[in-house]
DNA sequence: CTCATTGCAAATAATTTGCATGTAA
DNA sequence: TTACATGCAAATTATTTGCAATGAG
């Protein structure tokens, strides 16, 4: 995906997200306009805590619970995805123009990676037919150890 | 998987948790015994709660800490998996001889169906060689909604 | 006897909610 | 003005832990 198209990604996503405020009379605040401005400048998979600090970092007063409750909104409209990974934790990620992306996560340092893998997003159609099942949504993760633990581990 | 290969299973199982129990110095106790042999009897991806229930059915002093811990132990030493899907509730598993399942969950009944697919078992490790990752553990959950919710769905 | 285990209750951790006050529209 | 939003603190939910009493080896 090229720099124009992450634009214009962006831009749809913000779009969807008034139009669904708008449809059910939601408002924009301040903090709705930070928290959502921070969660685009985000990493991947930022974490409650995480997101509020960086929010707080302009704005000191902002609550932990605003910031909830934005990101659910968010997850709500589908312009962010939730993800619990193994550490008890949820993490928010921008839904992708492409939703088609797996993660590997690392045990040793904890990194995710993303990686898209069209022949087993086809096998996975095969399988849910087979059940007569209708996939709405997946989750697939892989743990393990990353390139880089594994050549600090044989170093060491 | 036939009759007697579970009953072998099943076996090897304990034997495991016996082995495990006596390298570590811990001791077997009447709650424990009745714990296990409730997990083993419980259906799959049962909920902590649900085995309790189970469990003082039979022994109504036994406590909750009691059967987390024994289910810890449980997953410790391999006998049990911990699964957690979208409803942040823990459920357990008795881990099977051929390891290499996933599920299915509906979204509108709750059932949880397993199934197997060996390509996707070979998809995984191509990309995580790609990524010099090795693999220690995989989720993969399709979650949609089930033949039979479906057709209740198409009957009203 | 010794030390792991139990059951209870209290502690944590993550998330959600109630409510008085603030503020978009 | 009206009712949604905020920030705080308190409530919830799932899980874990401390501890005195109990019981296995």
């Amino acid at each position: 995906m090229n720099g124009s198209n992450l634009q214009e990604h962006q831009t749809h996503l913000r779009a969807l997200l008034e139009a669904y405020m708008a449809k059910k009379g939601l408002r924009s605040t301040e903090q709705r306009r930070l928290i959502v401005d921070e969660f685009f400048k985000a990493p991947a998979h930022i974490t409650i805590e995480d997101l509020l600090s960086q929010v707080r970092a302009i704005d000191p007063k902002v609550g932990y619970a605003t910031v909830y409750r934005t990101l659910k909104l968010l997850a709500e409209c589908g312009v962010a995805h939730e993800r619990r990974f193994h550490d008890g934790v949820t993490r928010y990620e921008i839904a992708h123009e492409d939703e088609h992306h797996d993660h590997l996560i690392c045990v040793e340092c904890g990194t995710i990676t993303e990686f898209e893998e069209p022949a087993i997003e086809r096998i996975q159609e095969e399988v849910a037919a087979k059940y007569g099942f209708s996939i709405q949504s997946h989750k697939h993760e892989l743990y393990g150890v990353c390139a880089n633990c594994r050549s600090r581990k044989r170093l060491t």
